[in-house]
DNA sequence: CTGAAAGCGCTTACAG
DNA sequence: CTGAAAGCGCTTACAG
């Protein structure tokens, strides 16, 4: 492979002017540029990333921590992966992808190696074992998810307790008076998935300040257990007139459930979730729903990230950020 | 940082010494290498990945080539995914995951730099733009998927005329004798997916040899227009008596249809399909399929890849390897 | 069993 | 506007 060395030679310059030539760090005269660049392109030149980095100390790669829950409903996961990508490689930076188990073992030895120049956590828990370890590596961390200390670094998240009390006032408005809460599984409570009881707590406050009643349930996660548990549900209060949905894996299967019980969405029975557009036209859910931005989330989490990759001080305070919910009437209310 | 040097002079060694002690590529004594160890323990020091790679020409990366088409039913890229980053760690590879659309691009810029050790290719089309590059990359490549130029390049892909040819004559033996194919999306034919057509052509071609009769469709990507096209499809053949699909879209849309229609499964119409096993879990699809195996592919990629890496001449021969396709009965035939 | 030195391929002060 | 040289942090023949 070509080298900064043989491109000089055959440019007739030394390979600091070379380097400089391609980081356009000083001015070149024309001609010596000219020729620096047909060398380039005679020798296919492209500069060896490892000797970049080791001489600059900057890799250009973050690092993309997922955790994949074999037991969890999971086509929600990439929503959050393809926009991060994305908004990584416009700012010039690729995406060195960990998936292990062991994440903060893994989270140490990508951070030390100096293997990358920050940090992105997905799937946060509000204990979560990668935020120490991130707080005491060189490179900045962001992330999606509320862990429960944010100090040092960047956190964005839905504002689940705001999305909660829009759809709760959203079928107060319509004069429903009992209502049905489907949670999370109950391992998401377990793992220490914030957004879980964030969004039941607040819904069942702004209920019982209404005088609304409500049913809690944390949801099933694989079927047929799902169809099951929503079958007995909608057994246990026949008096629901409205039904609150956080979870994946049971908005996913309600339609089916619905319709083999023969009720009608909305005429015998309003129903509102929170769920991606996305995930909401790969399952075809005709429901009223809180959009949940994985988009916009992951590419907030990248752009603070690279302003502090780029400046760490002119970055500014860490700061939690929640994203505003935006609700889509589908018509399933009323 | 730490670095070999801080090591050595803590411990009283030269820096070769210390990087003999982490390679373990030369004896060292036993006293020697505990003060190495507790000198490394002390200054918490991991080599700099960066400065390993330069000197050793080896990343311990793998480039992950993957396309996510905004038009397409997503959820079974993910079972690629995983098991090839676990089997990339399990060899001890990181993975760098690229997403971008113009890929041959960012291939080419991915091994000119030496980012990465080896390429895994996904979602391989027959006539894809990456190959050339690839096949001009000093890194060896491995892929999913059956390219029409397979020289240069280890290819693993799951065997679809023989998926095909079991489903027909799965069904065939139960005494079918007009059954409906809904194919892949139509634009999975004009981007070149072969899987596509090689199913549908092996379908074809085995049906006709039994005098069966056999309507194919190019199956939709969308809802609505999913559910819309199986109704009408099921209007135009009241005579089929069965059913194989190969389409994730349709496949996870079928159940509501056919119960819409007030059709039983196997009683008024035998089904058959062609998914994961764990796809068919998250939409609970009762069918008889093929597996498709997806773990064992991006295994398989990946440990070629491994050995090509580690030992380039004695990987022998490029091969194209398809999986053995398995059936499982769901019972959804008769 | 261990060390001194060269080299991997870049970037960037320092000089002119 | 350009060059010679030091340095980034490792590994690995070469010597003893």
């Amino acid at each position: 492979m070509a080298t900064i060395g043989d491109v000089a030679r055959r440019a007739g310059v030394s390979r600091s002017t070379v380097s400089y030539a391609l980081s356009g760090k000083r001015s070149i005269s024309s001609e010596t540029r000219d020729r620096i660049h047909e060398a380039i392109v005679e020798l296919g030149f492209t500069p060896n990333a490892g000797a970049r980095a080791l001489a600059t100390s900057q890799t250009m790669v973050i690092g993309l921590f997922v955790h994949f829950f074999a037991d969890e409903f999971s086509p929600a996961m990439l929503q959050y992966v393809l926009p991060i990508s994305d908004a990584a490689r416009e700012a010039g930076y690729d995406i060195l992808m960990v998936t292990e188990t062991d994440a903060p073992q893994a989270l140490r030895r990508i951070t030390s190696s100096d293997m990358v120049d920050g940090i992105v956590l997905l799937n946060v828990a509000h204990n979560d074992a990668r935020i120490p370890v991130l707080r005491e590596a060189r490179q900045p961390g962001s992330m999606v998810g509320l862990p429960s200390h944010t100090d040092g670094v960047d956190v964005f998240d839905l504002d689940f307790e705001e999305s909660a009390r829009i759809l709760v006032e959203h079928l107060r408005e319509r004069g429903h008076r009992s209502i049905i809460l489907i949670t999370p599984q109950q391992h998401v409570f377990e793992r220490g998935g914030a957004y879980a009881w964030r969004f039941r707590d607040a819904a069942l406050e702004r209920a019982s300040r209404y005088g609304i009643q409500m049913f809690s349930y944390a949801g099933e996660t694989q079927q047929p257990a799902v169809n099951r548990q929503l079958n007995e549900i909608l057994d246990d209060r026949p008096e629901a007139t409205a039904m609150i949905v956080h979870n994946d894996a049971a908005i996913a299967a309600l339609p089916t459930v619905l319709h083999d019980r023969g009720i009608g969405v909305p005429d015998d029975l309003s129903v509102v979730g929170i769920f991606s557009e996305e995930f909401g036209r790969l399952f075809s859910l005709p429901y009223t729903a809180v959009e949940t931005s994985p988009d916009e989330l992951g590419r907030s989490a990248v752009q603070a990230l690279v302003r502090r990759m780029v400046d760490p001080a002119a970055a500014g305070e860490y700061a939690v950020r929640f994203v505003e919910p935006r609700i889509t009437d589908r018509g399933s209310t009323r």
